[in-house]
DNA sequence: CAGCGACGGAACGGTTGCGTCGCGACGTAC
DNA sequence: GTACGTCGCGACGCAACCGTTCCGTCGCTG
């Protein structure tokens, strides 16, 4: 958490901006090749080209260093447009998603990460607000456009966000299976199938036996 | 790879039984609390309760350790019953699937080792296996049951393994957010929505505007 | 040109884990 | 009762990192 370029205080000398950038390089494909767990300052340092003291003196631990860079990453915010049907919003943000997975240093980092979230509460903290303000907030937008065009009806937004994200990072992420740019409209169908089918079945309904066929 | 128990070949003394079992157990709780990258053959021993020449009499390395147990444990098969329906299929597994990841032992070691999948091809295949032999084949029976109900046409069953998988793993072991066993019927019945959307999806449609309309 | 500060390099002592070995103490089969 | 194999315990040498410190060099600032 100290990156930005000091204005120099007195005599001279800056925290140089190419050996701050070898670091971040240095730690993303680290994280890409050995995950959190395994990372090490030296093995960044080294990759790097870069002395350990020279990271000490950016970041003040492995944690910190971690934190700040994927944070910066990730942060990045994305706006989708509006196609103008709950379908083909759907498609753009598949499209941009699997773009995203297919990047080998992404579709390693992130479940690595998540994973690691689970047992460290800093790790987990920072990963819930960068995703919460992209793909939350994103889902958010695309339901309630789905709303006011009436392709649907009032819905949780965690239980659309199971329905929307979860397939495409279980497909990209974790059985690591290709995804054909093809099937994406097939599978933004799907998804779309499944907001509405969700919309229309109250909580708790104890009936479940014959809920497939009133399906429209 | 080496834990049946030896017949006698000529003095005697045979691995205890006892033993071995505390340090399965031992593995499993190290794999949740520090996962696989950290886990260490001196911690797996300190709380087994054992020597580390214990646990290597009877593995040769982390790798084999791990291997085996978790083949072993998570190999087991279970088959679930035809409720009649799709939906109620679908809520039987997802019953089960919650419960299973409601254990914290399982919903921290599962993303753990899949991460680690992406990463040790060792652990990919076995877990690979061990997944292909339960969910692939109970995902392609339920759908099987489907069509033969005529509930569902015919479907690529990776894309339909997403569809059904994906939702609620990633709901329970990614974003852990806890799920009220009252929202699984809404679950299952958007899930059978998105598979009946699929199925009337034909491949790479260019016209996905008016797709959402016609859902029935 | 003088001084400050970041740089690489190298070393520091300390911790943790590796995989192996030897010891004496059981307990069991022959 | 003798021989064998596992047991816990503790130690071995080796390796990797930790986080810090010191050095001499270099480049910028004033």
């Amino acid at each position: 958490m100290a990156t930005e370029k000091r204005r120099a205080p007195a005599g001279a000398a800056v925290l140089r901006d190419d050996i701050t950038s070898a670091i971040r390089d240095a730690v993303m494909h680290e994280l890409a090749v050995v995950g959190y767990a395994r990372l090490s300052i030296e093995a960044v340092a080294r990759r790097a080209g870069v002395s350990k003291a020279a990271v000490y003196r950016r970041w003040s631990s492995k944690l910190d260093l971690v934190l700040e860079i994927v944070g910066s990453v990730a942060g990045q915010r994305l706006l989708l447009p509006d196609t103008g049907s709950l379908t083909g919003d759907l498609e753009v943000v598949y499209l941009i998603m699997s773009r995203a997975l297919r990047h080998p240093l992404a579709s390693q980092i992130i479940p690595d990460l998540l994973a690691e979230a689970a047992r460290n509460p800093q790790i987990g903290q920072t990963l819930q607000e960068v995703l919460r303000n992209n793909q939350q907030a994103l889902g958010e937008r695309l339901i309630g456009l789905a709303v006011t065009r009436g392709e649907l009806t009032a819905i949780d937004p965690v239980a659309a966000t199971d329905l929307i994200v979860g397939p495409l990072y279980w497909r990209l992420a974790i059985a690591r299976v290709p995804l054909d740019p093809a099937e994406i409209p097939r599978l933004a169908a799907a998804v779309a199938g499944a907001l509405q089918a969700a919309c229309q079945t109250p909580l708790s309904s104890q009936d479940e036996g014959q809920l497939v066929a009133q399906q429209q």
